[in-house]
RNA sequence: GCGAUCGUAGCUCAGUUGGUUAGAGCGCCGGUUUGUGGUACCGGAGGUCGGGGGUUCAAGACCCCUCGAUCGCCCCA
């Protein structure tokens, strides 16, 4: 006997109630979203690296530690996805998706990420994302952040939930806010963290939600964002935000909020909870005017949003899995074959039914009625006559027996459920 | 990549300062009781104590390494 394989670490078997949750999450996602008119799309898993690398950009943690890279038997280099929107935009350019502009798509599936896994953060995670490309619009972004509310409200999981809010401005704000910032901060470079000391090369706007207390000290004065905005800019951000208002989704202003990845332009936002640990975010997104032409199309702008399936599904209710509606029980074994035909009438009249036939005859109606099943037909033979009986309420006992017919004859009981 | 805690039956765990054949509950299998039924009782299967090395007369307990889990840091959904 050789030994058992473990899984993947980082990876996870998902079943039983938490599987359910999870499949509630995503059909969820997918009855939102036909609602918003939102169109399905497929995408390959993995991609060549440089789907990611130019997208992403290089310095992200992402791209620099995180990615499962590997060399296919041609020696290309490919990877897989550790998240949609690059693939995305490279089916958009590759397809001729241009054709369906504005195009609004959604989709979800299994994501991979090298990194320590900890609560709600694995190495194989899922995501439903939703994008809209081709709409320069701050309508685009109301719509979307709509739908993303009404999807977490849907999933009564929006207590607890607030969707902080931000605008990274155009290029050149961004920009020049960046600059103000390395200022900032590298006036007082040997006071910071070690991390933000290298923030301060790599990625600067960083700092600003750094959790460290030498930071915070000198965040507080930092150059904010709004004093760099161009006039088209803080327009745009004016027009998200009041389409919020009347959309009635709630929202709040945080100036520290941006994005790890560099191809964000003007809105960035998330919905935070403080119900997941360390895991705050549970969906996430913003606009990424920049990304198509970082590919070698045409500027095209776009926002999105992706959630953690499992983050989200850790914050829905634990439903456990349904009993079944009806257990036909076989307490003696010449009854099997009735036992089948009354099982496929059953589940034609779409009733759940399970088959209770093995082990001890004398424990199969127990272990039955233990199910919490919701009716029960008890198939057995007196003085070697076939005879049944149920255990349900008297709905339950009519809606079997109108399921049945015919079927079986002869009966000698029934009981209350 | 860094830190902390943890790893004993299918599941949840107990196992005293290292000391005979490693235990319980639940679950599973079989039987008895009950007999129209979620009861009670009896019995059974199932563990290389995550893996490897070391200390010791003796290790599930102590030390080292390794794998994994959990919770943080970094980063992110």
């Amino acid at each position: 006997m050789s030994k058992t394989p473990q899984a993947i670490r980082g990876t996870q078997d998902i079943f039983g109630a938490e599987a359910e949750a999870f499949a509630h999450v995503v059909a969820t996602f997918e009855r939102i979203r036909k609602l918003y008119r939102f169109r399905r799309a497929e995408m390959p898993v993995f991609e060549k690296t440089e789907v990611f690398s130019r997208s992403l950009g290089e310095t992200t943690d992402v791209v620099s530690k995180e990615m499962y890279s590997f060399e296919d038997r041609g020696g290309e280099s490919l990877t897989l996805r550790p998240e949609f929107t690059a693939g995305i935009a490279r089916a958009f350019l590759t397809d001729g998706w241009q054709q369906h502009v504005p195009l609004k798509l959604a989709t979800h599936g299994p994501l991979f990420r090298y990194e320590r896994p900890q609560k709600g953060r694995y190495r194989q995670f899922h995501q439903i994302d939703a994008e809209w490309i081709g709409s320069a619009e701050p309508q685009a972004d109301v719509e979307l952040l709509t739908m993303a509310d009404h999807l977490l409200k849907e999933l009564g999981v929006a207590d607890g939930v607030t969707l902080q809010l931000n605008t990274l401005g155009d290029g050149t704000s961004r920009e020049a806010w960046r600059v103000a910032l390395i200022e900032h901060f590298g006036a007082h470079r040997l006071e910071l963290s070690e991390d933000s000391q290298e923030r301060l090369e790599r990625n600067p706007l960083r700092i600003l939600d750094s959790k460290d207390p030498r930071d915070q000290a000198f965040v507080g004065d930092a150059p904010k964002i709004d004093a760099f905005l161009s006039a088209e800019a803080q327009d745009f951000f004016a027009e998200v935000t009041s389409g919020l208002d009347a959309a009635g989704v709630s929202w709040t202003r945080n100036q520290a909020l941006v994005r790890g990845l560099d191809y964000y332009r003007h809105t960035a936002f998330e919905f935070v909870t403080d119900r997941l640990g360390a895991q705050g975010t549970v969906l996430g997104g913003g606009r990424y005017d920049g990304l198509m032409e970082s590919l070698g199309g045409a500027p095209t702008p776009a926002v999105g949003w992706a959630a953690g399936i499992e983050r989200l599904a850790m914050l829905v209710e634990m439903k456990a899995e349904d009993s079944a509606d009806c257990i036909v029980v076989v307490e003696d074994d010449a009854m099997m074959a009735p036992a089948f035909a009354a099982l496929r009438k059953i589940r034609g009249a779409g009733l759940s039914a399970d088959l209770m036939a093995s082990g001890s005859p004398r424990k199969r109606f127990d272990k039955a009625v233990k199910s919490g099943a919701h009716s029960i037909l008890a198939l057995s033979s007196r003085d070697g006559a076939p005879d049944y009986r149920i255990k349900a309420d008297p709905a339950g006992t009519a809606r079997l027996e109108t399921a049945l017919g015919d079927l079986l004859a002869t009966r000698s009981g029934t009981g209350d459920a």
